[in-house]
DNA sequence: TATCATTATGTTATAATGACACAATGATAA
DNA sequence: TTATCATTGTGTCATTATAACATAATGATA
């Protein structure tokens, strides 16, 4: 059976081509019809759901390796992705949990580099939920689908302290640095935009304050067209003025939202 | 000959104990004669100044494995200490540098887990300068000083890197979080408190609008005591509000300096 | 053509901030 | 003994940023 196969090879070969004791997990956020959406597999392995993750090329930069891992998963590319913590529970993955793991898939080994600790390194994902097309699963799991933030279902292993984690570093970034390039269409309205930021801040915020800070903050461009067949009054589009943007990146915006 | 057999048996048999390919590298900042200084070791095996690092025990947290290797060089317990990065560029240690290293101890293998690429995470920590007594080196470094953040030695491998990143860190850290209680001894005065954050920020405060917010932030506690035999106006003595100083280092100080 | 939810823009009171003034202190030196 | 003076402690004020709120414009729907 190819698959065996497959499976059978990377747990007893993968210590040749991948860094031991060490994997990435991806926390891929999107923004769906006004609700934040993580990404996630449903595993052969522990019939659980888990974040996309994987291991280091020998010679691969860890950044590289998570572009890697993400392109595998939602086809895309150019994505702002960065690292925001380091798991290392040592009970975390212990030999008898990894163990059971590859017995679930029908294989018994008595030793793999599968089998010891690992330690992982979150890395944050903002995607744009439009745009990702391919939702594949990898050779370990048997589907792969959006959940919303508030409604995940039963996790692998520490996966959902993971996603806290990587939401609460999120929610202190955005003071900081702008969103939205990756999370949004390239054509957005002010509401929407503010939705998102209302979404993944968890709060409400005024409608008239936030327009001007974003104004103020010069990452926009606001454009001639109206969004079509709305209920009221239509609402201008907006454009990244994707300089500004990239300073705003950089240095910061200089407000709180 | 006893260092030679450690340092030997240390290349043989450490992946026995270790986790593989990840390293942590500790960015020690102490603060002395209103200067910001950092922990350096010189190292045998490159002739060069490096951070004190270490590596993981099979069965040992992240954060305890920063712990011990901390307490090992300072004598230092219970430690504000963070990890800030994963530095992970395939060309920060390869194998043909690692095996130079060993030469220049004297040594020589063909093969040893130390010759395999290290992905290192960096941790930042503050410590109290004046209770740093004991300047230990271990088997692999002969010396262990402290020097002033802008007169750093020639540095091993990406450590001038590490550091560089350690202190934008601590620069967006301030802003948020308070600093002081593991740099400063446990009585300090007022200017003694915004020297610190000049140096760290490495810019000028108003003396009066600094007092003015640090008070507001009611992590101090002033005493009645002020300081003996200063040439002029003699300053009061504070001391942390640890109760408070707990919380500010958890929900943030709510502004800028 | 009136309705109405929504967008776009403006106003105001309050709070935070930066720049600056001045009196109090106390060791030092005349 | 007393004047000096750099430094500390506290206060003021103009400016800016912020939150809360008001009103006009829009355009599809009834």
């Amino acid at each position: 059976m190819d698959l065996r196969n497959r499976i059978s090879s990377h747990y007893q070969n993968g210590q040749e081509i991948y860094l031991r004791n060490i994997s990435i997990d991806c926390v891929i956020f999107g923004f769906h019809e006004n609700e934040l959406k993580v990404l996630l597999l449903h595993t052969l392995y522990s019939n659980l759901w888990a974040l996309p993750g994987g291991f280091i090329l020998k010679e691969e930069h860890m950044d590289d390796a998570a572009d890697r891992i993400l392109l595998d998963r939602t086809g895309l590319d150019n994505i702002y992705l960065q690292q925001f913590h380091v798991f290392s529970k040592p009970e975390r993955s212990t030999k008898e949990i990894n163990q059971k793991f590859l017995k679930n898939l029908g294989l018994e080994l008595e030793e793999s580099w599968m089998f010891e600790r690992f330690v992982t390194v979150g890395y944050n994902a903002l995607v744009d939920f439009n745009k990702v097309k391919k939702l594949e699963s990898d050779i370990f799991s048997s589907k792969c689908e959006w959940f919303n933030i508030d409604s995940l279902p039963d996790m692998h292993l520490d996966h959902q302290e993971i996603i806290n984690t990587a939401l609460e570093k999120m929610q202190l970034d955005l003071n900081y640095h702008p969103i939205g390039y990756n999370l949004l269409p390239e054509k957005f309205t002010m509401p929407e935009l503010q939705k998102l930021y209302e979404t993944v801040l968890n709060k409400k915020l005024d409608r008239r304050n936030f327009q001007r800070k974003i104004i103020g903050a010069k990452i926009l461009k606001r454009l001639e067209e109206t969004k079509k067949g709305v209920a009221h009054k239509a609402p201008h589009y907006y454009k990244f003025d994707l300089k500004n943007y990239q300073t705003a990146l950089k240095v910061g915006l200089g407000f709180d939202l």
